[in-house]
DNA sequence: CGGCTTTGACCAGCGC
DNA sequence: GCGCTGGTCAAAGCCG
């Protein structure tokens, strides 16, 4: 059986968080299924199995996500409404100086397995300006190619065109959001059509990092997917930007499958117990699922009081989003006792691992 | 033929 | 200022 891992922790820069662990296994699974229930059936479906489906719950906001992040997104709360998300034994200070390592350190994956990784997010999160900003540069540069010798290098002026990059002083980023997934395959699916555009080798890393974009028009979400260099059985993956647009897969109605594990049947998943973990542990949470997936997924959600309201609007998957909602004000309540995800694994499921 | 991946190159930010 | 690294672009190729 795999394992699905979820985690409180703070990703490293280079880890960032990956969204698609959780997503990707379930998304995974449907695709492996095919058309059948579970060819629906998402990571959400996975965590939400236990919910009132009648209500609205996590489902309802990774179905649509514009809901959770309607653009133009809306100001930024007080800050002091982040810190009363956290539970009360967690520093506010403290997890903003995390952060901010998180954010400044050239931390590789392989030291920093973490998952989640929350950046300061801008007061204006500019998922358009991407685009608009390299229109603008691109119209600069052509501006500055007419007065060129058109017999220089054509390459090089074919590229200068097509690579107008001139961005921001400060290039704002979007909120980000990682996770680490422990699964063979390394682009996991989480839902949404990803493109991917490029990939890097990464420093003290055998593995390379790819880079996707979502396919929908409009959407700027980016995620990144990486594989530890410690494990290579573990995936980590970054999410960054908000979907403007639903989910393509997963439609509603189509979850609540199996609130028995015993009817997740090969190739679906089976989601038991998560296995909690003292908070401060990496892998709080443990997920098993069908052997021949073999997905562990740990998750952080570590916020400071200024990345809070720009992580709930980040593209992380709209069900950890709106568990945060729905658990902040639980939080230290669910730290303490049985794990972040008891309200959202089903207690049943749980059980089948002790 | 359209969509996606691969791949090499370029650019910007950052540290020294 | 220079080099390294992360991130991005887009042509070329692959695939259904």
């Amino acid at each position: 059986m795999a394992n699905l891992r979820f985690s409180d922790e703070n990703p490293t820069a280079a880890s960032s968080f990956g969204g698609g662990s959780i997503f990707d296994m379930a998304a995974g699974a449907c695709e492996v299924s095919g058309g059948d229930k579970w060819g629906s059936l998402g990571f959400m479906d996975l965590l939400g199995i236990h919910q009132d489906f009648s209500a609205p719950s996590l489902f309802d906001s990774f179905h649509h996500p514009p809901i959770l992040s309607p653009p133009p997104p809306p100001p930024l709360p007080p800050l002091s409404s982040a810190s009363e998300l956290l539970p009360p034994e967690i520093d506010t200070k403290q997890l903003l100086q995390q952060n901010h390592l998180q954010t400044s350190l050239p931390s590789p994956a392989s030291t920093v397995p973490e998952s989640s990784e929350v950046l300061n997010n801008p007061a204006t999160p500019n998922s358009s300006s991407i685009s608009s900003s390299s229109n603008e540069a691109a119209n600069d540069d052509q501006t500055k190619l007419a007065g060129d010798d058109e017999e220089q290098d054509q390459d090089k002026t074919k590229k200068l065109q097509l690579k107008p990059k001139k961005k921001n002083p400060k290039r704002q980023r979007e909120p980000r959001f990682a996770f680490m997934t422990k699964s063979e395959v390394d682009h996991l699916d989480d839902g949404y059509r990803w493109r991917k555009y490029g990939q890097k080798a990464v420093k003290n890393s055998p593995y390379p990092r790819s880079y996707y974009r979502c396919t929908s028009a409009g959407c700027g979400v980016k995620k990144r997917v990486e594989r530890s260099s410690d494990d290579s059985t573990i995936v980590v993956t970054t999410y960054e930007g908000q979907h403007t647009h639903p989910c393509p897969i997963t439609p509603r109605g189509t979850i609540g499958i199996a609130h028995d594990p015993s009817s997740f049947g090969a190739p679906s998943f089976v989601v038991p117990q998560p296995q909690y973990l003292h908070p401060q542990q990496q892998q709080p949470y443990i997920y098993t699922s069908s052997p021949s997936l073999n997905i562990t997924t740990t998750t952080t959600t570590t916020s400071t009081s200024t990345t809070s309201s720009s992580f709930i609007n980040s593209s992380f998957p709209a069900f950890l989003q709106e568990r945060r909602f729905m658990t902040i004000p639980s939080a230290a309540s669910l730290l303490r006792d049985d794990g972040l995800l008891q309200d959202i694994v089903p207690s049943q499921m749980r059980k089948l691992e002790e």
